[in-house]
DNA sequence: TATAATTGACAACTACATTGTCGAATATCG
DNA sequence: CGATATTCGACAATGTAGTTGTCAATTATA
């Protein structure tokens, strides 16, 4: 509970911690994923498996999910599916379409994930302590709503 | 505070809260940057001046110093140079170097981002109200240390 | 039925990263 | 002093991911 005296944190370092504890987290995910037959999946791979669902998705919504072209949908989908994350079939209802859906490996993939996210989570909790309530119930208020699009990649740079 | 009972956050939700948070103000910022005649400014930007700091820096140092490469970092010299940020100069000790320091402009941009920061943290601190410090404190424990490679392009997707 | 909209694929282009190579300049060691 | 090694910056080739534009095939609609 910080008897401590609390030292202020700057604007700047606020964002940057904010960034370096997502890293962190998303790293030490794929570090344990490597070292359980996954070593092929990118972070990208897994927000694009939940993306599609269980109910499966085509290239132009997984583009609308994702908040990226279906261009660039369609290539994350080729990558998917080359791992044996995803799979392409021909909508039988509508010739132009093609389903994506998961297969048994990528919905291995992300029970994986999220069973070791929670490890993740707990650990750092651990070292929180008292304060983690707090912390999850700031987060939750300090950020936008979730969903609003992972087009990460020349985000930052450009 | 909260007197409502606390809802359990996910693994993976924590860390996704983490990176729209992260972007939520970065956006913010570079929205505010570019209505104060800095439109030309990218995120990474604003680290690579950091990094070169009051001393300077080499295009290796630079590299170094945000975990890239030498390449990678001339590249992102440049994109500073053009837009008035840095200038190249030849270090008279040594005709191989050619060191990049921050322009006035350069200076400008960061004191700018470093108030609209401050601003952009005490509006968010408003509405987290008294968790703040303890949010700050947990958020200080949950990352790794700070400075440990800005290698961010690429590495989500690759 | 003619027209419009949707889907997926292909091509061309941009942006940013990588590794490898190279010449020039400097440092070091015998 | 001079040969060798290192450092720095630039260039080229490559890989990956994104974009827009175009197109044919298919389906929906007026």
């Amino acid at each position: 509970m910080s008897s401590r005296p609390h030292l202020p944190m700057s604007g700047g370092e606020l964002a940057l911690r904010l960034l370096a504890a997502f890293r962190d987290l998303v790293d030490a995910l794929h570090t344990e994923l490597a070292d359980r037959g996954h070593g092929d999946a990118r972070p990208l791979h897994g927000f694009a498996l939940q993306a599609i669902g269980t109910e499966g998705a085509t290239a132009v919504e997984l583009g609308e999910r994702l908040g990226v072209s279906k261009q660039a949908a369609g290539k994350t989908i080729d990558a998917l599916v080359e791992r044996g994350y995803a799979r392409r079939d021909a909508d039988p209802g509508d010739a132009r379409r093609k389903i994506v859906t998961i297969t048994p490996r990528g919905h291995e993939m992300l029970a994986l994930s999220a069973e070791i996210f929670e490890r993740l989570r707990d650990e750092r909790a651990a070292g929180i302590g008292d304060d983690m309530p707090a912390f999850e119930t700031a987060l939750r208020a300090l950020g936008p709503d979730l969903g609003s699009g992972l087009d990460s990649p020349g985000w930052f740079a450009r």
